[in-house]
Formats: C-alpha cells, structure tokens, sequence
DNA sequence: TCTCTATGTGACCAGTTGGTCATATCAAAT
DNA sequence: ATTTGATATGACCAACTGGTCACATAGAGA
C-alpha cells in the first residue's frame, strides 16, 4: 500500500478524502479499469490533474486502493454475518447469507459494480490475484458452512465438499447477478421483482438446493 | 444486417472475408468491444484503414456483424445436442450438454471469449439485447428439457420450473466459466484438470443436481 | 518579514483512438 | 485506347488518454 498511496492522501483533510474515493469508486464501476478516465475522476472530485499524482503514483495506484477500500468494507459483512447466524442450521444460515447479499449491493451498488467489471477486464491490475481473494473469500465461507451443517448431521455425509461449495458459490453469486444486472436474468426478472417475490424465489431456490430435482426415491446415507 | 456490412464486403474473396473476421474476432475477444482497436485489426488483417470503412459503417457495424457470426456457431451447436439427445432421460441429457459445452469452447475460445467480454462491457453496443439472446436461448433450451423430463415423470412434479431453469442456467454456465477462465475457479481447478478429472466433477455436479443437499427423508410427492 | 516545506495547479506532451477523403489501382466494357 | 465503376490506400484530423513539470499558493517558524 506503501507503494501505492502518498502519505500527502493521508494528510489530506477527511472529507476531501472522501470526495475523492467516491469519484474514483464511481468511474471504475462505470466503466471498468481501462476505460475509467483520471480526467473525470479529477473533474468531479474537483481537485487538478497534477494533484492526482501527488496523492498516487499512477492509475494502477489509484485503482488499487479504491479496489482495497471496497474489499474491506465486503469482509466486514461476511464476517458479521456469519458470526450473527452462528446458531442457526445450515440452510437458514445459506438463506439469510443470501438476503444479506442483495441488501449489500442494494446499499453499495458501486462496489458490487467494480467487482463486475474486474471479473472479465483481462487488463485490470493484478485481476488474477485480486479475482483469487474474491472468490476465495466466498468459498472459504460455504465451505465453513458445509462442514458445520454437515457435522450437525443436517446435510448428506457423502457430499464431496469442494464439488458442493462450488454448487453455493455458482447458484448464490448467479442470484445476487440476476438481482442487480437485468440483462443477466431472463428467467426471473429478479432486477424488477418486490420483497416478497424476491423472497419467494429465495426460498424456491433453497427448496432445490436442498431436495435436488429428482423424482422417486431419494438417496440413503 | 445491411445497415452494418456494406455489398463490398460480401463480394470479397472468400478467404480476404475470413482474414478480417478472424482478426476481428481475436481482437474484441481479446480487448471486449471498447478497448478493441481497428488499427491492430487492419494491421492484422493485412488490410487498409480506409478498406475497413467500405465494408462496414463504423466500429459498432464491425462488432455486431462479428457477434451476429459467433452467435450463429453456437446455434447450431445447441440444436445439434438436443436432436441428438431426444431419446434419453434428462440427466443424461443435461450431462452431455455440459460435455458439448466444455468441447465447444475448448474448440472456438474465441467466440467463447467474446461472449464473457461483452457480459460486463456496459459499453458494448445493443449489450442488452445481445446478452438477452443468448441467456434466453440457453433458458428455452433448460426450460424444454426440463418439461420433458417432467413429462416423464423422471422429476418432481411440484418443480418450479423457472425458478429450476434459473438454477440450471447458473450451475452449467459457471461450470463452463470455471472450465476456462482460472480465476474464477478457486475449489475445483477445472482449468487444469485431466479429462476423467472433469468427468468425476460433472458426475459430481448432477448427482448434486439430483438429490440436493438434504440430509433424512426426502421429498414425497 | 523572510524562508522553507508541503500542497495545489493546469498548460503541455507524446501516443492512441475512431473516422475521413483525395487519390490511386484495376478490371471490364466500349 | 478510353471510359467507367468499384475497390484500395494511407496520410491526415480532432478528440482523448495517462502522465509531467515549472510554477503558484499557503502556512508555520524564524
């Protein structure tokens, strides 16, 4: 980070700060690391051109950090939420991880905004690494759930985890997509659905999450 | 269509027409639409600036005509495996879309690529449209198998069926991501996997994809 | 008041972009 | 040999990009 912002940035009066993330943090949403132009940035955060450079070395810089801000502002809700739901069994817990999701990117669309546009921009920095720390995230979570539940006896005992964790991370991050990126969702029309059609499909997904499609006899452990 | 590639282009050698879409198609594939640069598909293509602008209207008219090509190869793909499948019980059915899907892009990365680019591009133009017809393409087809499948009893009867197709639909085509774009895949290392590697994981998928989760008494009709 | 350091500034740079156009080339028809 | 219509060409354009730098400003300590 040392390498990355100023200690002049970190001097600068708080607010100021803040005008300056927000404009960054909305232009890297909107239109992806390459594409995000320093000139608006440096326009709507009302600051010149010169002074970009003395707060960051250069755009990777600026990008990095914004990208750093919003990764901590998501683990704390993982962590919160996992913490909060402790007790509960397996698929409340999966359910409510899920309702936590829409209501984050609700609340902070450019952030859920920036991750989008990272995970297919062959050119952002250290998109690998920083995809990698994402997506780990997500599946250290399930998988965390997964031995839980299982080991309250509340899932099958032959479920091969990994193959498991990648069904949740699959079906849960496609959901919170088809909520927020309409033409991502064809079949449900989540991104103009009420609160209580949206609920009603959560809980029609975990109905399948938990019995499968299968009709006949279900599997014996 | 005509609004996009101008008469010349068409009257061209059949092989000076495949230069420039292979071109092309490397470079959005590569780059995503806003990013993609003429000058490199000129160069490449062995063509002058100018000659480009007889043969479409502009760089919008390039890029829908290139998309307009990729989404045809994959149409046929899809009709093939279904005709070829009609016969057999629905799981099988949905295994070996799978299987055609992992062959596909291993065969045609590219038009592959430039459908994961224009995903997130909110740039690309007609994005919505574009993407709509492809997702809804795909949910025809889940939504049809799924009906059969219903139709001979080899499913639950209660399934909701978009609500299921949405499930389909999001485990098959992250598979298909996680198959070909490492960073995405952190549990199950598709990308670098054996063939019976990844067969054991699609077993493990539809076996998932039958029983669910749940441990105990399974659902009763 | 003068000095010194930290911060602010915007004209400027080279490079690239999508797009244009006057001109050249060429094959067929007369 | 000449005309004609389609096709090919690359120098050129305005607009924009990320990045620089000589200079302006401000505030604190002397």
């Amino acid at each position: 980070m040392s390498q990355i912002v100023r200690p002049t940035f970190l001097n600068l009066p708080e607010d100021k700060q803040a005008r300056i993330i927000e404009a960054a943090l909305t232009e890297f949403a909107d239109k992806g690391y390459p594409q995000a132009s320093l000139n608006t940035i440096v326009a709507r955060s009302g600051i010149a051109k010169g002074s970009l450079y003395q707060y960051f070395t250069d755009k990777t810089g600026i990008f990095l950090y914004i990208f750093d801000f919003a990764i901590s502002v998501v683990r704390r809700l993982l962590v919160q939420v996992k913490e909060s739901t402790q007790e509960e069994d397996f698929f409340t817990r999966l359910e409510k991880s899920l309702l936590a999701g829409v209501a984050f990117i609700k609340e902070h669309p450019k952030i859920y905004g920036i991750y989008l546009k990272i995970l297919f921009d062959q050119q952002a920095p250290q998109r690998q690494e920083l995809l990698q720390a994402v997506r780990r995230f997500a599946a250290d979570y399930f998988h965390s759930l997964l031995r839980q539940g299982r080991a309250r006896g509340e899932l099958r005992q032959d479920l091969p985890l990994t193959t498991t964790t990648f069904v949740l991370d699959a079906l849960l991050d496609r959901f919170l997509q088809a909520a927020s990126v309409p033409a991502f969702d064809v079949s449900l029309g989540l991104d103009q659905a009420g609160e209580e059609e949206l609920l009603r499909r959560v809980q029609e997904l975990m109905d399948i999450i938990r019995h499968g499609l299968a009709a006949g006899k279900k599997y014996e452990p």
